[in-house]
DNA sequence: ATGATTTGACCACA
DNA sequence: TGTGGTCAAATCAT
């Protein structure tokens, strides 16, 4: 998915909505007037906020795309005979199309991995390679995190392969626990360029431990489970704690971009529609 | 003890 | 041959 291309937009969009409704949820729970039936009730709506946004991000990240057209050549002779080979140490992504995504976060609502960082000629920032965490259950979902060099406040994540994990009913199920607060879904050191990001590093691994134990048991009991449903990232509690405020007027795009628009409210649907 | 992260090495592609 | 993507052993955190 090409930067500014329509599918983009919506992705972007998404991630917002995201944002907005784990906002929403983080405003909920500080709000003690409610009965804690009615709390609960909030919560799981925000938490169901969630799961659309990132069901439809899923459903996005299936659309192919023609803007990234970097396929070699090879490929288009493989693509009706699939290799039987073992993914190989390298360029496996290279017959995949990647959606790019700049954003201001690195949080997407997925539980992703680590598993190798690299310095790229040219770029200030290293680039970060992350794999869904239930990739023992099968899922290649993968991407690439690379802070932006004009902006070092935005990332640009490149998703490869598809979510098909299942463990989503985890995390919506912790987002309505009694006494307790949203749970991290993100596992990132992205950001983690310093002391204070590398403990909150740290702090979320206890979530992503105790979690990947709770979705490994929801797997089991309800197989049904066809999504994958975004939930509270601590990523975005950080943010939010600082004050992030993606509706303010010094974001990067907030003159004449198609997310402003969208916030104005003369966002072009049609146009996106159509060029899905 | 267990699991996550780091990082050097390996390997394939251009 | 250089670059970039992945692996896996070492290290760290809990």
């Amino acid at each position: 998915m090409a930067l500014g291309s329509p599918a983009a937009v919506v992705v972007e969009l998404m991630a917002m909505g995201q944002q907005s409704a784990a906002h929403l949820g983080e405003l909920l729970r500080a709000t003690s007037s409610s009965s804690p039936s009615q709390l609960c009730e909030q919560q799981e709506l925000a938490a169901e906020i969630l799961r659309c946004c990132g069901r439809v991000i899923a459903q996005l990240s299936r659309v192919p795309t023609t803007a990234n057209n970097k396929r070699k050549a090879v490929d288009s002779t493989t693509t009706s005979s699939l290799p039987a080979t073992p993914p190989s140490k390298k360029r496996a992504r290279g017959g995949e199309a990647a959606r790019e995504v700049r954003n201001e976060t690195t949080a997407d609502g997925f539980i992703w991995r680590k598993y190798g960082q690299k310095e790229i000629n040219g770029c200030k920032h290293p680039r970060l390679y992350y794999r869904c965490a239930f990739r023992a259950h099968g899922c290649a979902a993968t991407r690439r995190v690379q802070q932006s060099q004009d902006n070092p406040a935005a990332f640009l994540i490149a998703y490869y392969g598809d979510h098909t994990c299942g463990g989503e009913a985890a995390i919506a199920a912790a987002t309505c626990q009694e006494g307790d607060g949203m749970p991290p879904a993100v596992i990132n050191s992205g950001a983690s360029s310093n002391a204070a990001a590398a403990a909150a590093t740290a702090d979320r691994n206890m979530g992503l431990t105790t979690l990947l134990a709770a979705a490994e048991q929801r797997s089991c009991d309800s197989e049904t489970s066809q999504g994958w449903s975004p939930s509270f990232s601590s990523e975005m509690e950080m943010e939010m704690e600082a004050g992030f405020d993606f509706a303010g007027a010094d974001e990067p795009w907030a003159d004449s971009s198609p997310v402003w628009d969208f916030l104005n409210g003369s966002f072009d649907w049609e146009f996106v529609i159509n060029s899905l």
